[in-house]
DNA sequence: AGCACGCCGACT
DNA sequence: GTCGGCGTGCTC
């Protein structure tokens, strides 16, 4: 590792747009990848030593480093992580480096307090109290606690703690306030694993015993034990004395994925997200550089923590839409995951149940290992399946719940089990179309049609979230009393199943309809304690919630969602459908639940694999046709999102930028738009994007590079770089 | 990102 | 006259 005395040129990259800057070393010299503080005109910033530096700035005019930050030094395995990250992604390195710094008070001096230890022999007057106070110590290797924490385990109060430190028998020393994690232990006993686990337990054993880069693919169904196979790899990691780190859907993060690996490893991990404090965050940052903590917990940004030694990468859920960030910075979890697996050596293991199709086309290409888990017997039984054809069914206009399914609904509420009516669009219609012109009335904003919402008597557009009232005459044509409500919303079909079952209680889940969290959590709880007999509810019920008395699932329109402009349309589809199913049948002891899915195209492939249960064939078909489209992971696709408080003035800049677009072009690239992003608004700011389709060899971030890099922007315009970007609509 | 500098309009 | 709007450019 380099070090530069003092006075020497050092490259340090800042955390300000301004990124690499030189500057001289300062007394005492400095490591490469040390934390410094640096005087840059008037002001402080952060960075850290990132090389020797440019060379071309004036010798003359450098000045020195303000301060060495006391801290471990960045490792070369995490600049170089950045580097690539940055390359990768197309985000300025200064953007990724400040991920990698979020340790709070970092530039302060390491946090002290006081602590306890004993000093010297027992007092000359023992008391009971004393003696309460010097077995606590005693019971715990005679030091580590504040004098308040002390005297309040032992019973006792603090002038007890005091005396003993004024008798020399206890001592008081200043201590770093940021302690090292308790070790797991790898050799406590795990679960006893079925024979399939029990091997795909061993490869990944094997592949983190042999101690360089390697990533599976982890599949089984939910109650496969996918968990305790992989906790197997993270005590092989231990047992190397690696760190490792697993990522969980935001969501997902809940005690009792803590509280299993408690039970495996006899103590729980360090925990990172965005609801843990600042203090336990500062520790986590620290303990991670010094190799303190040998497992992370933690959302997607944990991939940026100051690892020591990183040895195993678990991505649970891998196929989550979570792990994709897009709001400021734009960037898969998953794939740099991959990306610092690589780098450092460690073996990536990314675990699902319905893997993305990336990783499914990278596993069939030997690019990643695979290891299948079946379900177990007994558990996660999926419910029998079939589907509605809705061409065959009595179906008049206004009405979404065929005979058949309503057959089956009012047969499950003569039993009292309940039935859920799923439907994954919000509001009451879709569509409003005005029948004097045809005319379907359209966000002002977006490209999008507005969705009626009768509960709030409003238009809403799903997209930017702007909404008006319900109009009594046809914005185009004048005509009044002519509009009309077309399609299905769950709204509406709360209404026809009020219509179709005066006698049954009926609850939406919608996400719209709740105000907060813990409302939504009542409900859901109510509907648990069988308060309900028909639950109607979008894409909000597919995760997670366990009704027991919950034996049918009737999916509304099983074809939303299989055609259209949305590239994942069907994957999502797919995982979605398996999903919900799986809601249905948990009634104990008895038969499988039903699952029954109305349908126009019953022999469509999507709908035909998930009835099958035939992972293979679906990911084979969607493959076929990604590839035939030239889309991912068979060609490469990346946004260009502008975003300014100006509609006209973002539009026309997108315009201007898309006619310099010929380095795209000379790198065989296609380029469409400008068009609404798919967040077309957020905080006044007008988002518009451009999407670039490359032939999967295309050096397409260098094409974008050579196209973006002579536009100056205009004030107040911001552009970002998504590769691989997730929504379409 | 900040913060200076500097060039134009409308006020005590 | 000058106060203050924000466009432009620089920071090692």
């Amino acid at each position: 590792m380099s070090f530069y005395d003092e006075g020497q040129r050092i490259g340090v990259l800042t955390t300000e747009p301004v990124g690499l800057l030189d500057y001289l070393a300062p007394e005492g010299g400095v490591a490469e990848g040390q934390i410094v503080i640096c005087p840059l005109g008037p002001r402080r910033v952060m960075g850290a030593v990132w090389g020797q530096g440019e060379g071309s700035f004036d010798l003359a005019k450098l000045r020195p480093v303000a301060q060495v930050v006391e801290a471990a030094p960045l490792s070369a395995e995490l600049r170089d992580f950045l580097n690539r990250a940055a390359e990768y992604t197309l985000t300025p390195l200064p953007v990724l480096l400040r991920m990698a710094m979020r340790a709070p008070d970092l530039g302060k001096p390491p946090a002290e307090r006081r602590i306890i230890h004993r000093a010297g022999p027992e007092p000359a007057r023992m008391t009971e109290a004393r003696h309460a106070v010097l077995r606590v110590l005693d019971d715990h290797g005679g030091a580590g606690f504040a004098p308040t924490e002390l005297a309040q385990m032992a019973g006792v109060g603090a002038s007890v703690v005091k005396g003993l430190v004024a008798a020399g028998t206890l001592a008081e020393v200043s201590a770093p306030r940021d302690l090292p994690y308790p070790r797991l232990d790898p050799e406590l006993p795990g679960k006893a694993l079925a024979p399939d686990q029990a091997a795909a337990a061993e490869a990944l054993r094997d592949a983190v015993a042999s101690g360089g880069y390697g990533t599976t693919l982890l599949r089984g169904v939910t109650g496969s034990g996918k968990t305790e196979v992989y906790l197997e790899a993270v005590a092989a990691c231990l047992r190397a004395g690696r760190q490792a780190l697993v990522l969980l859907p935001e969501i997902a993060l809940s005690a009792e994925f803590l509280d299993r690996v408690e039970a495996r490893f006899g103590a729980r991990p360090g925990e990172w997200h965005s609801g843990i404090s600042r203090t336990e965050r500062r520790r986590l940052w620290h303990m991670a550089a010094q190799g303190e903590v040998s497992l992370v917990v933690g959302a997607r940004s944990a991939l940026f923590l100051p690892f020591r030694d990183l040895g195993l990468i678990v991505v649970d859920e891998e196929h989550d839409s979570s792990y994709k960030q897009e709001d400021t910075v734009y960037y898969s979890a998953r794939d740099m995951a991959v990306l610092r697996g690589a780098g450092a050596q460690a073996q990536v293991v990314l675990a699902s149940a319905t893997p993305s199709l990336e990783s499914w086309v990278n596993a069939a290409s030997g690019k990643y290992h695979r290891l299948d888990l079946r379900a177990r017997y007994g558990e996660a039984e999926l419910p029998e399946m079939a589907t509605v054809d809705l061409r065959a069914e009595a179906m008049p206009g206004g009405q979404w719940i065929s005979p058949t399914l309503a057959h089956a609904v009012e047969a499950r509420r003569a039993r009292g089990e309940q039935s859920l009516l799923f439907l994954n669009r919000r509001g009451y219609a879709p569509v409003t179309v005005c029948r004097a012109c045809g005319e379907q009335i359209g966000c002002q904003q977006c490209d999008a049609r507005m969705v009626e919402h009768r509960f709030q008597n409003r238009l809403v557009c799903h997209q930017c979230g702007e909404s008006r009232p319900i109009p009594d005459a046809c914005p185009a044509c004048g005509v009044e009393g002519r509009l009309a409500p077309v399609g299905p919303g769950v709204e509406r079909l709360a209404e026809e199943v009020a219509a179709r079952f005066p006698e049954a209680k009926a609850t939406v889940l919608s996400s719209d309809l709740f105000g907060s969290a813990r409302a939504l959590k009542e409900t859901i709880a109510e509907i648990a304690g069988g308060d309900t007999d028909i639950i109607i509810g979008t894409q909000l019920v597919a995760k997670g919630h366990n009704f027991p008395r919950l034996t049918l699932v009737g999916v509304i329109d099983a074809d939303l969602g299989l055609q259209g402009a949305d590239l994942r349309a069907a994957e999502r589809s797919f995982q979605l459908m398996r999903q919900v199913a799986g809601r249905a049948g948990r009634v104990a002891g008895q038969r499988p639940g039903l699952a029954l899915l109305q349908t126009h195209q019953p022999d469509h492939p999507v709908i035909r694999a998930i009835l099958s249960g035939d992972d293979e064939g679906f990911w084979d078909a969607e493959a076929a046709m990604r590839r035939e489209a030239g889309m991912p992971p068979f060609g490469r696709l990346a946004g260009i999102i502008l975003s300014h408080p100006d509609l006209g003035i973002v539009s026309a800049f997108a315009r201007h930028l898309a006619g310099q677009a010929a380095p795209i072009r000379a790198a065989g690239a296609e380029l469409w738009g400008p068009a609404p992003a798919p967040i077309a608004r957020i905080r006044g700011r007008h988002r518009v994007r451009m999407l670039i389709r490359a032939p999967r060899q295309a050096a397409l971030q260098m094409a974008i590079s050579d196209w973006l890099q002579p536009v100056k922007l205009p004030v107040n315009m911001r552009l970002s770089v998504d590769i691989d970007p997730q929504s379409f609509l």
